[in-house]
DNA sequence: TTGCAAAACTAGCGCATATTAGTTTTTGAT
DNA sequence: ATCAAAAACTAATATGCGCTAGTTTTGCAA
């Protein structure tokens, strides 16, 4: 049978976990079958075992890249010597730009990484923890420096991740709104919301 | 065995669903197994039907029982003869106050309904798209008025939705913030970043 | 105390799953 | 043309699933 295609400058592995994350996006990881996969890339199942462990390393694979590239974006940021709002501006348009050019590894990592095993999914889930702790920082710094107003910013940094998050559920509207509007007009929202 | 406990106001039935949600949500619905639910009610997986038709049913009850009692909020909300702002407010509100105090269903209702069969798939997509559709009427509204900023209505609502939405995530945290501080801020937030 | 319906049980069917083992085909460099 | 490695295949295993059938137990009303 045909073999399985991938694009000029990526291997096959990468084939099959950008399909994957598509499936998972789309039924879910317990729902999605490496029987699905297959056929989605024109194989039988278990030939995709000449290229991946498991099927729970394919979830794994996807959460891990995906948090990784926000975690390193983060620590730009906080070693940046920008104004608190400035920043907090610069990891919303991060995310928005991400999950926009992202979509399904973004989805999978924000809604299939319960499925993770141990210890993989503690690992995950103090990953997510710390990033947002590491949020609510620069929040309480920018009200300590009376940039941003008084509100709690656990809260805040709850709006903020939750409204990013919901750009998941952008798809078929790119006709009626451009990429660059939606994302002023989200930042716009946001940042109006908590600037002093 | 011993038999399923319920409430002393609740049929058996919904006592099946509770415990039906609360496993969707933990587990999500493929991977929650009818087992498992039986287990966490100290019973064998057959009897459950007793009470139920099947699997599928228990997230049908689920998420349409949620979904009608936004839509009732929404229609009392409209007819109101309150502000723009206000009309946004009050469904914020009801959005925030219906999240926490019905967890596991809404969640069940926002992240599971996709494992809905036809026709009832269908029939609850057209459900949140005409609920995001009459929401996008009340910002136009509140923009012709000169109430409202003039955002993208699409994106604004997105914004408004996708922010209480993620309260779903907000478990863990009861001890630092309570809600009725937590419901100000976030209504707080989401308003004076659209309020002209 | 009897009788009957409600609600539990045990056993098991049919099906789908992830994965392994072993084999054959395809591919590309020499 | 050769030959080894890469990548596909077929077959099968063990497991778990939702659910049904048929039976026994339970609890309340008479």
């Amino acid at each position: 049978m045909a073999k399985i295609k991938s694009g000029n400058n990526t291997t096959k592995k990468e084939a099959v976990l950008e399909k994957a994350a598509l499936l998972f996006k789309t039924k879910g990881y317990s729902a999605a079958s490496m029987r699905e996969l297959a056929i989605a890339l024109g194989v039988e199942a278990p030939s995709l075992y000449n290229y991946i462990g498991s099927k729970t390393e394919l979830l794994h694979s996807i959460c891990f890249k995906i948090a990784n590239e926000f975690f390193v974006n983060l620590k730009k940021v906080e070693n940046s010597t920008d104004s608190s709002i400035a920043k907090i501006e610069s990891i919303i348009r991060f995310h928005i730009q991400t999950t926009l050019s992202r979509f399904n590894e973004v989805y999978v990592a924000n809604h299939e990484w319960k499925h993770l095993k141990e210890p993989f999914f503690s690992e995950f889930l103090n990953f997510r923890r710390n990033y947002e702790k590491r949020l609510i920082i620069l929040i309480e710094t920018g009200i300590e420096k009376n940039e941003i107003k008084n509100l709690h910013p656990y809260v805040t940094v709850l709006t903020i991740l939750s409204a990013v998050r919901g750009l998941e559920f952008w798809h078929g509207h790119k006709k009626n709104v451009l990429p660059q509007e939606l994302e002023n007009d989200m930042v716009s929202h946001l940042l109006n919301g908590i600037t002093k």
